[in-house]
DNA sequence: AGCACGCCGACT
DNA sequence: GTCGGCGTGCTC
């Protein structure tokens, strides 16, 4: 039996696994994460490593193969529970055991950053010059170092090293004649702090005072499971959180609070900071590598008990976790993007399975997964109907465009919502406007001969922005505009649907004198763009606030009482099987932005397509109707949370051997037999061509989960080292 | 990272 | 001819 290893040194070169033979007294002992004793290099010196597979197949010169030493006594539990987590990422999701690594420990050469080697003269100049020249021999370089740490009082290693090329065994000589010192400085990066601690005292109501107290008798009871909160906006879901938190903490364990990047507001963190002081930590992807490898520290030193952050957030090294909290599960920010593609909800539960802890998730509007979990009884569901400042639901009207085509309204707003828009001018109340759409005139497309303008290397459309320039948002190509079709020479090539940019300039237009804030990738680009904005708008600094999908997460504006969508079809028409729910998520979440307080609240769904179930819903407020509707589909269709889904993305920059590999693949499709498995492609995506990469799909579905894992063991197996996929990339997506 | 190998100039 | 400094490359 064969272990592969990694080397517990901090070094980029040795950021790879090195195999060692398992004698058979260790046989027993040695397992995935086991901490062990090994000797390695020339000398045999013995180092630490962590063992991250094992294997029956030598990859090495067997020759070469040493044995391992020992195993280590009173191990750090904590690096080994990553090791597992990882090696079971690499099991559900795919990919090698060091992409696995990578995201579950923060990579190595952060901790170099962490500590900073400095050097410095141990004696007087005067000595040290004494000391070369009295040398037995000349050295030049020790000579050279002396002279460059004379005229300083220490010297960065990392500095010194670029400015003189002196190398680190000139270094290592001079300590050991005691001339100099080397000295490792723990670099120090404090987290985000709160000034002022205020007692956030507001208390529970009834319906969210019985979902805490039901947690709690289950915990103390000893019951560990995964909760859905199915709870609409503004019914304090946050609370409820809080509280459930500090039940746990209470007990001496530790809770992990997963948000999606852009939902995590001010707001939120004071609250927490409130409560829990300075135990709580943030991560959030502002923060450089170090700064998160310092909380990362924190965690496993046992000086905070919560956590708050993005699904990277899940891999906080805690002792003795208790609890997982995910608000807004239904995010897609929380399926990874980078193999392993993991789910935050998927990794949750199984992290909390494994540390005797429960998850609990939150939503306006759950994922079809987890409410489909919780009917059928695997997640207990708790429901919060009610907003807790006691606001009204605002009204939903749906403004069908095609009708307002007909009476000769071509303006992007329909009659309906000019009316809203100026009454809410008129009252001096705010407007939110959504557009699920960046850029200034979306696409540009031929009247004539409907030739479309494509990015040549992503095969997408490209996009008009205000310089006149076309972009192609997937690579960042640009290229001038045309004025004559390239195809046909038509003059009839313009932009098509609107974008926020041109939203802007319509509302401006038709509404004189009116104040527009515009909150886009392009206005958000800037370091606190975002914010800004955020903050601008809040102190009604404009009338309307304009923008893409990020305007209607999060953010509790309370004079806003009319919120208009302007095409809510744009969603709709994205080709997966998750168009409708995220259609309905977006709708809803706008919607959930109009009339907080006391001021009642008008949304204004505009669409070309009325009749679609997810809009229907949405305008009815209807969960419920929604998921009947949809979890239909999935089981007509066999998708997803019915049934499960892999696909493999095979991907080259070499169109031919791309082709190849595809063909080959083909031949998985004879496993199809099997009925269990029903295998679809590969298959050109729609975007087939992305940065000068060629990628093809192919589809697997199944009723049992693991059936896909093993599939994807299989074609993982039948990749690695094969010619037929040399320059391949093969990737798998879950779900 | 840390060690040993081996080149090369300096000293005997 | 030998010794020691110092850069380089490898570690299962």
């Amino acid at each position: 039996m064969y272990a592969n290893i990694i080397v517990d040194i901090s070094h980029e070169q040795l950021d790879k696994t090195f195999q060692y033979h398992v004698p058979d007294a260790l046989l027993s002992q040695i397992d995935t994460g086991v901490m062990v004793n090994i000797p390695f290099g020339r000398g045999n010196r013995i180092i630490t490593g962590y063992v991250i597979e094992l294997t029956s197949k030598a990859e090495f010169d067997e020759e070469r193969i040493k044995d391992i030493d020992s195993v280590v006594p009173n191990r750090v539990k904590a690096v080994e529970d990553m090791i597992k987590l990882a090696a079971w990422l690499k099991h559900n999701y795919g990919g090698t055991m060091n992409q696995a690594l990578k995201t579950v420990i923060p990579v190595k050469e952060k901790i170099r950053q962490k500590e900073k080697k400095h050097i410095k003269l141990n004696v007087t100049k005067e000595e040290a010059k004494e000391f070369i020249k009295n040398a037995k021999r000349k050295s030049p370089s020790k000579e050279k170092l002396i002279e460059y740490l004379s005229d300083r009082e220490e010297a960065d290693m990392d500095v010194l090293k670029n400015e003189t090329g002196i190398s680190p065994s000139t270094i290592k000589s001079l300590e050991n004649d005691g001339i100099i010192q080397i000295i490792s400085r723990q670099l120090y990066r404090n987290p985000v702090k709160e000034d002022e601690i205020q007692e956030d005292k507001i208390s529970l109501n009834n319906e969210q005072k019985n979902i805490v107290d039901d947690f709690i008798g289950d915990y103390d009871r000893g019951i560990r499971k995964t909760y859905l909160i199915h709870g609409v906006t503004g019914s304090g879901k946050t609370l409820c959180y809080i509280n459930m938190i500090e039940h746990v903490v209470r007990q001496g364990k530790q809770a992990v609070m997963l948000i999606p990047e852009i939902a995590l507001t001010f707001q939120t963190v004071k609250r927490f900071y409130d409560r829990f002081g300075e135990r709580v930590s943030i991560l959030n992807s502002r923060m450089s590598k170090g700064e998160r490898y310092d909380q990362f520290l924190r965690a496993m030193r046992g000086e905070i008990d919560v956590i708050i952050g993005p699904r990277s957030a899940l891999f906080t090294p805690f002792s003795n976790l208790g609890l997982i909290v995910i608000d807004e599960e239904h995010e897609m920010a929380y399926k990874s993007e980078q193999t392993p593609s993991y789910h935050a909800r998927q990794t949750a539960i199984h992290i909390a399975e494994t540390k005797n802890a429960s998850v609990v998730l939150g939503s306006a509007t759950p994922s079809v997964e987890s409410y489909y979990n919780a009917k059928k009884g695997i997640y207990k569901l708790y429901e919060l109907k009610n907003r807790a400042a006691g606001a009204d639901m605002p009204d939903v009207a749906v403004v069908d465009l095609r009708e307002e085509l007909k009476q000769g309204n071509r303006s992007i707003f329909s009659r309906k919502l000019k009316e809203l828009i100026e009454d809410r001018i008129r009252k001096k109340q705010q407007i939110m406007l959504f557009l699920n759409k960046r850029g200034y005139a979306g696409f540009i497309s031929c009247r004539s001969c409907g030739y479309v303008m494509k990015c040549p290397h992503c095969d997408i459309s490209l996009t008009s922005h205000n310089n006149g320039r076309l972009v192609c948002h997937y690579c960042g190509y640009q290229t001038g505009s045309v004025k004559l079709c390239p195809k046909c020479g038509s003059r009839y090539i313009s932009g098509f649907k609107a974008g926020t940019q041109q939203v802007e300039e319509m509302l401006k237009k038709t509404f004189p004198g009116i104040r527009v804030l515009r909150m886009d990738m392009d206005t958000t680009s800037g370091k606190d763009g975002h914010e800004k904005i955020i903050s601008e708008f809040a102190a009604h600094n404009a009338d309307v606030l304009v923008g893409t999908q990020m305007i209607v997460k999060g953010h509790d504006f309370p004079d806003v009482t009319l919120v208009g969508v302007l095409a809510a079809d744009m969603s709709l028409y994205t080709s997966d099987f998750r168009a409708g729910e995220r259609t309905f998520q977006l709708l809803v979440q706008a919607a959930g932005r109009a009339g907080r307080k006391n001021l009642h609240g008008d949304v204004i769904i505009q669409t070309y397509t009325p009749d679609n179930y997810s809009i229907v819903a949405a305008q009815k407020q209807d969960y419920e109707m929604f998921y009947d509707d949809e979890i239909s589909f999935r089981k007509l269709m066999g998708y997803p949370p019915v049934m499960h889904m892999l696909e493999v993305k095979i991907s080259s920059k070499n169109e031919g051997n791309l082709e190849k590999s595809c063909d080959d693949m083909k031949k998985f499709s004879d496993m199809a037999d099997d009925k269990k498995l029903f295998i679809t492609g590969p298959v050109v995506p729609q975007v087939y061509k992305l940065n000068d990469i060629y990628t093809q799909v192919l589809y697997v579905k199944a009723a049992d989960y693991e059936r896909l894992t093993q599939f994807k063991d299989n074609i993982e197996v039948h990749v690695k080292d094969n010619i037929l996929y040399k320059n391949v990339s093969v990737q798998f997506n879950f779900d």
